[in-house]
DNA sequence: AACAAGTCCAACCGCAACGAC
DNA sequence: AGTCGTTGCGGTTGGACTTGT
């Protein structure tokens, strides 16, 4: 069976997005919501496939976004997390609110997956590289990586391995993040952030599939979630208005606020007690 | 100042999973 | 039970930006 594209090919635009497009997808969102991607970029007037209008939102869009560098707690608990998950992004995100797996998954790529290298440690197994790297192996007999080991007896060599894996030993005592257990900046408007503010989206749908018995790092709770009370609006807010959006209506699109009637939370599906990851905001 | 090399990250692609029918 | 549609996820890429020469 043809699986359906996920857009027409044609007329679709792609590549970056422009202000105009974001404020046009903001503006959709925060007004109606979605009911399902594949008819918001139609809706929103947007030549782009509702994957792309997905993709932004969840990576670039949504008001509870952290934005720049990974905190040092934040990396630690990457580590942590990968040496226990692998490569499973989305679950690593949903330990860092506000952060999203392709960012995380990006920073791996590009810091992180380098300094373990630097430090001597395969940031794939998180084992130390103790031999020169094994002849390639042959094709079709890549080591089976795909669940990393356990870490509870890793010794690392070097003082860096020792403070990448210092964490280890304390996960059990990390708590879980609870939606209301994260404040909202004050300066945000209230409603928006009690809602979309919580977890982030990957977090979102994958925080309640994390097992419950896995805990990350004592070291990130405190950051993470002092992190999530610096949340700011992601610039492109900035860039295209908020002001805009707030006059367009913004306090009145949260009729639990009293504000306004508009009948729909743009939110309502973030997670703030459980949010269907299938069904998405519908 | 100009160019090359390296780095970073937003966005795309394709597959898997899941729910609805 | 099987099919179809939608979303989520992880890997990869392209181009903008930065740094080095």
């Amino acid at each position: 069976m043809g699986r359906q594209p996920c857009c027409d090919k044609v007329g679709v635009k792609k590549g970056p997005w422009t202000a105009e497009e974001d404020q046009k997808l903001v503006g959709f969102l925060l007004t109606h919501g979605h009911c399902c991607w594949r008819v918001v970029p139609k809706l929103a007037g947007l030549l782009r496939c509702g994957k792309s209008c997905r993709l932004r939102w969840t990576n670039y869009l949504r008001p509870d976004l952290k934005r720049g560098l990974l905190s040092d707690d934040e990396e630690q608990l990457v580590i942590d997390l990968h040496a226990q998950l692998g490569n499973r992004w989305s679950k690593i995100a949903a330990q860092l609110p506000g952060r999203t797996d392709n960012e995380i998954k990006n920073h791996w790529n590009t810091h992180i997956r380098k300094k373990l290298l630097r430090m001597g440690i395969d940031p794939v197994t998180h084992l130390p590289l103790q031999e020169p790297q094994p002849p390639p192996p042959v094709e079709g007999q890549e080591q089976e990586q795909q669940e990393p080991p356990q870490l509870q007896e890793q010794q690392p060599q070097n003082d860096g391995g020792e403070h990448m894996m210092e964490n280890m030993g304390d996960e059990d005592e990390l708590p879980m993040f609870q939606p209301h257990e994260i404040t909202v900046p004050p300066a945000l408007p209230t409603a928006a952030t009690s809602n979309c503010g919580s977890v982030s989206s990957a977090s979102a749908g994958s925080a309640s599939v994390v097992s419950p018995s896995y805990s990350s790092s004592a070291s990130a709770p405190a950051s993470a979630a002092s992190g999530v009370e610096a949340t700011e609006w992601p610039e492109p807010m900035y860039l295209f208005g908020m002001d805009g959006i707030m006059d367009a209506g913004w306090g009145g699109l949260f009729p639990g606020n009293g504000v306004g009637d508009m009948g729909v939370d743009p939110f309502a599906g973030y997670p703030d007690d459980g949010f269907d990851q299938d069904d998405g905001w519908m």
